[in-house]
DNA sequence: AATGATCTTCAGGTTGGCTTTAGGTGACCT
DNA sequence: AGGTCACCTAAAGCCAACCTGAAGATCATT
């Protein structure tokens, strides 16, 4: 038997125990197909799934419009990993190895905290951020962004017309870790203004100096 | 700078970006008379904390019937980490390094929060002041302004109708250690007035001769 | 290993806001 | 009236903040 499989089964086996009702799928379609079909409380995915990888699952689900809370389990535990996950739209995620008292006590958070408010595209003039799909367009038009780029915007959309200063964005779009020149986001903002801005025609992105940036609807 | 006051200070500024008011506690001690005497929507814990770790002000918080939801924060990342930081009362859990993005997500599951509270803008008859956006409109037409020149009109116009003296705008609007010319007080206020009110006919910014300056709605 | 994409650093150029200066205006007092 | 003092404001210098192109570093994919 594959390993997946056990693993999978010794969940299944425990998670009954615990008054879960269990379905399991051995792989991305069939998981997908699963989860179209039925209602349920929580879904429990792992990365590495034949035929569709969990990541592929997870933002197949949400697009599709399903929210139900997904607790993603992963090999590797780098935090990319992590920022992956949520980023695809899993509201938790574990790191192989990893205990059943951990899994269930995450389980258990996540069905009683009903999983994650859906993600509302921001809005801002004629542009549109989409966080969900990590993508973003102006007008009709869809715009190319690099993950950085969009974590940058993103963070300007949800406060449009606000002064965001420059500390926050570092703090926002940046990892805890990261120690290098603040002029990083002045290169950011220069890249956005020549994606966002410069081929409209518009000036939406401002610099206001001494204080940050901020994202006009105008 | 210890590399937690500047994790702490890194966390606070982004969180506050997000609108959440943040205190910071940097021992034990502190952050328990902090956690007690005040009421939070959520507590983020290091592990490592000096004077009371983590799982001890975790518990302690419990027993004494605080029910906030609690974040954990520990530099290792075994699942007895894990498992003894829920076990101790905790209501999630973040192995360092950690990006920003995990704990705001994290965060915001843990947090029913309704919407941001965004800084009040002040109203003076049909001149308003917008804190947030550093912009300012006198009836229907926005009036671009320096930073500051907006902190110079700002600190006016929470004190409408009152006289402001010139040193409490230096105090308001300069930093502390600022040493120079007093005169710099003149050259804002006048350029305030070329800027709102000249083009409107109007004067709303009145000097009072010896005493300082004064806001006025009429 | 090689390629391409993305992230980060660097350095030179530019700008715009802050501050100072200095001459002017008007208020208030004697 | 004349003098003094507080305030006004245009102009100019300076400097930090900002912009941006390019090169180097890192990461992912083949």
């Amino acid at each position: 038997m594959e390993d997946e499989e056990r693993l999978a089964d010794l969940v299944k086996g425990g998670l009954a125990g615990e008054g879960f009702a269990v379905d399991v799928a051995h792989d991305g379609r069939d998981g997908l197909w699963m989860a179209t079909e039925n209602t349920y409380d929580v879904i429990v995915l792992d990365v590495m799934l034949p035929r569709m990888n969990g990541y592929a699952l997870c933002s197949r689900l949400r697009e599709a419009g399903d929210w139900t809370p997904i607790m993603m389990l992963t090999a590797k535990d780098g935090i990319y990993d992590e920022a992956e996950a949520l980023d695809n739209g899993a509201d938790d995620y574990l790191a192989k190895p990893f205990s059943y008292v951990v899994l269930l006590a995450r389980l258990r958070a996540l069905v009683r905290r009903g999983g994650r408010e859906r993600p509302v595209s921001i809005t801002v003039g004629d542009l549109v951020v989409d966080p969900a799909a990590l993508k973003c367009r102006r007008g009709e038009v869809v715009v190319a962004l690099t993950p950085k780029e969009f974590a940058v915007l993103h963070a300007l959309a949800r406060r449009a017309g606000e002064v965001v200063s420059k500390s926050e964005l570092l703090a926002q779009a940046w990892d805890f870790s990261y120690d290098g020149d603040p002029n990083i986001v002045e290169v950011y903002i220069s890249a956005l203004r020549r994606k966002i801005d410069v081929p409209f025609g518009r000036t939406t992105l401002m610099t206001v100096r001494g204080a940050g940036y901020r994202l006009e609807a105008e």
